[in-house]
RNA sequence: GCCCCUGUAGUUCAAUGGAUAGAACGGAAGUUUCCUAAACUUUAAAUUCGAGUUCGAUUCUCGACAGGGGUACCA
């Protein structure tokens, strides 16, 4: 029982013996006392004022001096404006320390085989085109997700749906055929998701010159839009996929498996992985499946132009498109197929889909449309919605060539940071393996830490040059810390000074000790909650706070001149403690923490 | 047009309905050269506006205003 749910009961029963009243523990509020107030924790008083039917400050005085009197952590108490500040006993802080310390797996909580099954799918490329700056944002939230959920004792199942199919696909494939003179990765030693997306750029541009071409020609727009040799190629080109044409095949496989080899490089780069990934190409035919079944049972209906919908006016939202008229599927039917297959292979207790907030309208329908087709998991579906990504410059643009690349930004970032390190000379008597292993620690950090402190909910904007500071609320600035604090242990270890002793409980403490004490402590409370929000924000902003404390704590002691043994041990513990705590916290967000940089 | 989301210091981000709205970067002033780095101390600076609910509202409700997204036989 931890030090609130203890207060948490000793109220419940200072309101029973005091008023006669019974109430339940999370009627308690309790929350850490302001800073420049004494007091460790304090109790909010008022939704006690009408059971006590006394004064505010009557109230205060009673409950305060209940728990003083019935329990042996509360040294004292103080009250200020009808909130109740308690004093916790200082060798309650020590005993906190030598459980902290004694816990290798401090704040996690492990899944065994009766633990229930959480899907969560993230990344979800197009196979048009390469990683961007927004797919980053994904798969640093998915996979930090997975890790957060897996601390809280779910098996988590990472997924990928690999959007290899569809109108996109065959776009970059027939822009190849037309205007690629045979090109492979080999022989233009480009990655290959960067060559196929180049012949997206390609059949974009030579589209938009038709458009422009039959405009000029009397077309609207619009007629120019549908029209243009080739769109009606490309149309062509899928509903031969579809009917299993062999040459297409063979070229869709190619151009492919281009891709996949060069997304492997930049998960690899990233630092995340998945456990089973599906293809919408194994899965829409599922999907048309339902949907027709869908069109037998009179859940959706057919056009005269053959183009099967869903009436959602009922639900207040609009009509939404199933199957094309020429008979191919769309996004929301593969979604459907997936769904289905997902279920029977796994016994999923939580699916959770990991796409941008652009996609709400989607989710909304894929969970209605899944519920009118009679599975009771339909809308069980969690859409974990995350806001885009923006530059200082501004949005991101892909016709005017301001999307940021994968690739590009993680070697930019690594440069960056080893070219930082190079300047502050820090890594100077180091091998270049070494250095890389560190640049590259240093700048994926700065990146993934940048992204991840920001609530997933918001539009955020990212600052590479900001980003990789080695001081404020950054990644580099906690992994210094961290690898500040290894470096006085491997000093302690080098004086042969033992620190792995339980601390003196007779010990004082200060202020900044108890402090830091106590956000230790709350660790295993910061992971749970992030857990129920999905908010690796959360980690990641009390991460900060810790490290920021620390080193305050850092310059106000020389921790190996201090002459008290006691002391010294005690101080050691306490920085140990906290570096564990970054490091499993780190963790959580997918980050490295050096042992020195 | 309709639907959804977001508005917090100059900037980037915080704040289970709680106390004087916190940090960081940048700005200003000062101290310091220290076990891992220009660090530390002090300081100026914000809840878009208007109502409502509440003992108490950045937080909840309604209305303006602003920004973003969606509303595609794109994914």
């Amino acid at each position: 029982m931890n030090i609130n749910e203890k207060i948490s009961s000793a109220v419940v029963s200072a309101v029973k013996t005091l008023y006669n009243q019974n109430i339940t523990t999370d009627k308690v509020q309790i929350q850490k006392t302001k800073r420049d107030i004494e007091g460790d924790l304090t109790v909010m008083i008022f939704p006690f004022v009408k059971i006590s039917k006394k004064s505010p400050e009557q109230t205060c005085e009673d409950i305060g001096n209940f728990l003083k009197g019935n329990t042996d952590f509360i040294e004292n108490f103080n009250i200020v404006n009808v909130f109740l500040n308690l004093i916790i006993k200082k060798s309650y802080y020590i005993d906190l320390l030598n459980i902290i310390n004694a816990d290798t797996d401090f704040g996690t909580v492990k899944a065994n085989e009766n633990s229930p099954l959480m899907m969560i799918e993230y990344s979800s490329p197009n196979t048009n085109k390469p990683l961007h700056l927004g797919h980053i944002r994904n798969n640093l939230l998915g996979y930090s997700i997975a890790e957060i959920q897996k601390a809280n004792g779910w098996k988590v199942l990472k997924t990928n749906i690999v959007n290899d199919r569809g109108i996109h696909i065959c776009k970059s494939m027939l822009a190849w055929q037309l205007f690629g003179n045979g090109e492979t990765p080999q022989s233009s030693d480009e990655k290959g998701d960067h060559l196929v997306g180049k012949y997206y750029v390609i059949f974009d541009q030579k589209y938009k010159e038709q458009i422009n071409d039959l405009i000029s020609k009397g077309l609207t727009e619009e007629e120019a839009k549908k029209t243009a040799p080739l769109i009606l190629q490309a149309q062509e080109m899928l509903v031969k996929w579809e009917d299993n044409n062999k040459e297409i095949r063979e070229l869709w496989q190619k151009m492919n498996s281009w891709v996949y080899e060069g997304f492997e490089q930049t998960y690899k780069k990233l630092g995340v992985d998945f456990d089973k990934i599906y293809y919408e190409s194994d899965t829409y035919l599922t999907g048309k499946q339902e949907v027709e079944r869908g069109l037998e049972q009179e859940i959706f209906y057919k056009k005269d132009d053959n183009s099967i919908w869903a009436d959602l006016t009922a639900d207040g939202l609009d009509e939404k498109l199933l199957l094309r008229s020429d008979g191919t599927s769309v996004y929301m039917t593969q979604d459907i197929g997936t769904a289905k297959i997902r279920y029977n292979d796994f016994p999923i207790k939580k699916m959770v889909y990991v796409v941008g907030n652009e996609q709400n309208y989607h989710f909304q329908v894929l969970a209605i449309l899944l519920d009118k087709l009679g599975f009771e998991w339909g809308k069980d579906l969690v859409h974990f919605s995350y806001g885009m990504v923006e530059l200082p410059e501004g949005k991101m643009k892909s016709r005017e060539g301001t999307v940021v690349d994968a690739d590009d930004l993680i070697d930019e970032m690594i440069d960056t940071a080893r070219q930082t390190a190079l300047e502050l000379g820090k890594i100077d008597g180091l091998s270049s393996t070494e250095i890389d292993r560190i640049a590259q620690m240093v700048g994926l950090s700065a990146l993934k830490y940048f992204i991840l402190k920001v609530d997933p909910r918001k539009n955020m904007t990212f600052n590479p040059k900001e980003s990789i500071d080695f001081n404020g609320n950054t990644g580099p600035f906690i992994q210094y810390t961290h690898a500040r604090i290894k470096s006085v242990l491997r000093k302690a270890k080098e004086q042969n000074i033992d620190f792995q002793n339980n601390i003196n409980p007779l010990l004082e403490i200060n202020d900044k000790e108890k402090y830091l004490i106590q956000l230790v402590w709350d660790f295993p409370n910061i992971v749970k909650e992030a857990g129920q929000t999905f908010s690796p924000a959360l980690i990641a902003n009390y991460i900060y706070d810790l490290a920021k404390e620390f080193n305050q704590f850092y310059h106000d002691f020389s921790i190996l001149n201090e002459k008290d043994d006691y002391l010294k041990t005690f101080r050691l513990v306490l920085s140990q403690n906290v570096a564990k705590v970054i490091k499993q916290g780190m963790g959580l967000l997918g980050i490295e923490v050096p042992e020195r940089m």
